[in-house]
DNA sequence: ATCTATTAATAAGA
DNA sequence: TTCTTATTAATAGAT
């Protein structure tokens, strides 16, 4: 504080006031105190990944707006990755008993998060070309009637594709395998292919 | 502060001291620091959630020890999902132009993720009982030859085996597509069932 | 864990 | 959003 503010009996400001954490009201400053907070969140953050060696992910989503705010270290990916082998760790530890029933207690949270991701996949996949690629003429390349039909060459295709499939879209196969459920109830067993799973 | 405190010329403590924002090197004043550090931030996330309604998700790794630290408004995954199909998103739009090129342009934090807990899967697999669930004396239910001698009661049962298993293992079903290719591929192909997909 | 002297964050105002 | 300040809140070091 210099002389001159010194010197002044009145005080310019009011300071930081006590505050209840309670929702706030007004909207405007609402949004002042979230980016206000939400830039010393990430500070804190990022000063404990360099004090500690920690590894931290943040993802913050103001109540209006759909934009996300995020903080990383390494990255925000490597982080979630982890977070989720994690979950994977649970499933192995729970298989030691080599109990059938194991196989059910799956992570509620993987599954929770494996199920969106697949939903998503699935509506969007209705609309990607290269499905094309593994579909000839409306048989897919494992249907069971053809598949010995197919030269060396033709299936050696088919599976390429398959691989170059699975490599640029990752769950996309998992869509397919539930085409061919589908598929093959419809076929033999007249189920609703509609129906989740 | 009581009176005796008051009165003693000697300070009791240094008080809080500036420090630089460098790696701490004590492991053990850096996990005291880790611990103290990482509560302040769980504290400031839910301040901020309470104050401006915003969705947080936090999860930190200590630098030892695999075990993560997490918080979330309203939850963990609920944020984590909305994260990823804001990728989703992004993915979308780039179809917009219908382009067959455009099936390629899978956003990397997406990728990358998915990649990774398929890995984890993969590894797993190998040692998961259920697996023969699905396979009938080496051969899997889609397997060309034996499928059509199945009778539609087999079929049906096989079928849904299928569908618990994904319904509790989610991704699973992405290890029994490779399965089927590595089967095919070394049955006719000759191909090295090892190699990376 | 608890204690404080001190630094750091921030509420309000402009 | 950015800046200022008075004040509250977080925490480093020690116990």
């Amino acid at each position: 504080m210099d002389v001159a503010k010194k010197n002044q009996t009145k005080k310019t400001t009011k300071g930081r006031q006590k505050i209840e954490i309670n929702p706030i009201q007004g909207s405007n400053r609402r949004q002042v105190t979230f980016s206000k907070r939400r830039t010393g969140l990430i500070k804190k953050a990022s000063e404990l990944c360099i004090l500690c060696g920690a590894q931290v992910g943040i993802i913050t989503f103001s109540p209006t707006g759909k934009k996300a705010y995020c903080f990383g270290h390494p990255d925000v990916d490597t982080v979630l990755a982890q977070y989720l082998e994690e979950g994977e760790e649970e499933i192995k530890e729970n298989y030691e008993d080599d109990e059938p029933e194991a196989a059910t207690k799956v992570s509620y949270k993987e599954y929770k998060l494996a199920e969106k991701v697949l939903e998503e996949e699935k509506k969007r996949a209705a609309q990607v070309k290269e499905m094309q690629m593994v579909n000839n003429n409306g048989r897919f390349w494992w249907d069971s009637v053809d598949m010995e039909k197919l030269g060396m060459e033709e299936l050696e295709k088919y599976i390429e594709a398959m691989k170059d499939l699975k490599k640029n879209v990752g769950l996309r196969a998992d869509y397919l395998l539930n085409q061919s459920m589908g598929i093959v109830g419809s076929q033999y067993l007249n189920l609703d292919s509609n129906q989740s799973l």
